[in-house]
DNA sequence: GCCAACGTTGGC
DNA sequence: GCCAACGTTGGC
């Protein structure tokens, strides 16, 4: 099962917003740019992401995961490629892990966080995601 | 098809 | 508020 990352600003959809749609989750809308897109095309249901809140905040607060795989991002125009993804927010982590804290550790050097910052969709590797779980106080 | 100009993202 | 990175647009 694959692990991802996705970035929203907070002041746009924050995770408060994402924990108070419960079960019934939200489409992840707004992507405009294709490798973020081609990233959500690959995501299966079941996997799991870490919210991660951009600009303000810059640490990783809650862990998600995909309830229904992509279709039409409905905030575009007909016949625009861009897609969504339905998540649902599952647990807050205990500890945030801070955008500091993952630059600091020599073993998350080649994050694609770090290497594609602008990136907000993005893969997280299977050791990535067992270590930022245990920095962030959850199980992986 | 190249490249300068411009817009957006996101860290600082 | 500034600036670097980078994607997109448009003139040639």
């Amino acid at each position: 099962m694959a692990h991802w990352l996705m970035k929203s600003e907070p002041d746009a959809w924050s995770w408060e917003q994402q924990v108070k749609k419960g079960a019934k989750g939200e489409a992840w809308s707004g992507v405009r740019n294709h490798t973020a897109k081609l990233n959500l095309m690959k995501m299966k249901k079941g996997d799991r992401a870490f919210f991660y809140h951009s600009n303000i905040g810059k640490e990783i607060v809650g862990i998600v995961h995909i309830a229904r795989e992509h279709y039409p991002d409905p905030t575009a125009k007909a016949g625009d490629p861009w897609v969504v993804v339905d998540v649902v927010a599952d647990e807050p982590l205990a500890k945030p892990v801070s955008l500091a804290v993952i630059k600091d550790e020599p073993k998350l050097k080649e994050m694609a966080l770090l290497k594609y910052s602008r990136l907000s969709v993005q893969p997280v590797t299977d050791a990535e995601w067992k270590l930022l779980c245990k920095m962030g106080g959850v199980k992986a």
